[in-house]
DNA sequence: GTTGTAATTGCAACATTGTTGCATTAAATT
DNA sequence: AATTTAATGCAACAATGTTGCAATTACAAC
């Protein structure tokens, strides 16, 4: 829970990003030599851990990392639909929707994860 | 779409499975050296490709893979929830629930991969 | 401001999962 | 039985993620 240069400039990448992001890709931005590649992972699941950011697996297996922005204004859940563009490879929250689903009793939920592929809405116009 | 010794006892497995399996299950429970581990991915995209099994992948990125006889009954998809238990670490499918969302226009969707992870009945009890 | 300590980091090495190229083998058609 | 081509085995690689341990650094106490 320090505040290091790593950490803060992680966190400042995710917060300003739209989209959500792997560790491979915060590392492409941050500034060469900012700090090593395990840190990155490291930093990403305390932040994680801290409910600093969200955690979704995308289809093909990589862990993306985004900001909780479309999750402030209600109770902390990751209750709504990731979708992956097979066209740009984005991976971005679907804000508004929350899916309704029903489990069967005694299973206990901790962790969600719903993702769609498919074509985003750029994509297919341009 | 040959028929040969390494399909049919991959296929056969998964058939029988109640579970949903990865690759590294499936190469366990083969024969040793029924067949190379290589051809056990191959074996498994061919089978995906001609809709003869589903690919679900877990929370924690690994792919498993399970056979259709929930979706025997009606139109061929992916939409309903899948469960990882992270005490028994078992990958199941919750055949009867099938989980509503609403896309945002101009939405392509190709697939759909929902997960839940948590503790199952099973060992709720146990 | 200096010191102490515990969290954080870097490095190297490893683990797991999955892919690719190419020569060899085998299924199935004739 | 011969032929064709899909399927396989092997080796090598690639991507993603983890671990142990020594060195460094944030920050709290003095």
């Amino acid at each position: 829970m320090r505040k290091t240069v790593a950490r803060e400039a992680i966190l400042k990448i995710i917060n300003t990003s739209e989209v959500a992001l792997s560790q491979a890709e915060i590392q492409a931005i941050l500034p060469d030599g900012l700090c090593n590649r395990v840190t990155i992972y490291r930093v990403l699941d305390r932040l994680v851990e801290e409910k600093l950011i969200h955690q979704i697996t995308n289809i093909d297996g990589v862990v993306n990392y985004a900001n909780c922005r479309c999750c402030l204004k209600e109770h902390h859940t990751h209750q709504h639909l990731h979708f992956n563009c097979e066209k740009c490879m984005t991976v971005t929250c679907i804000d508004d929707v929350e899916p309704t689903f029903h489990l069967p009793a005694n299973y206990q939920v901790n962790k969600i994860n719903f993702m769609i592929s498919g074509i985003c809405p750029n994509c297919k116009t341009n």
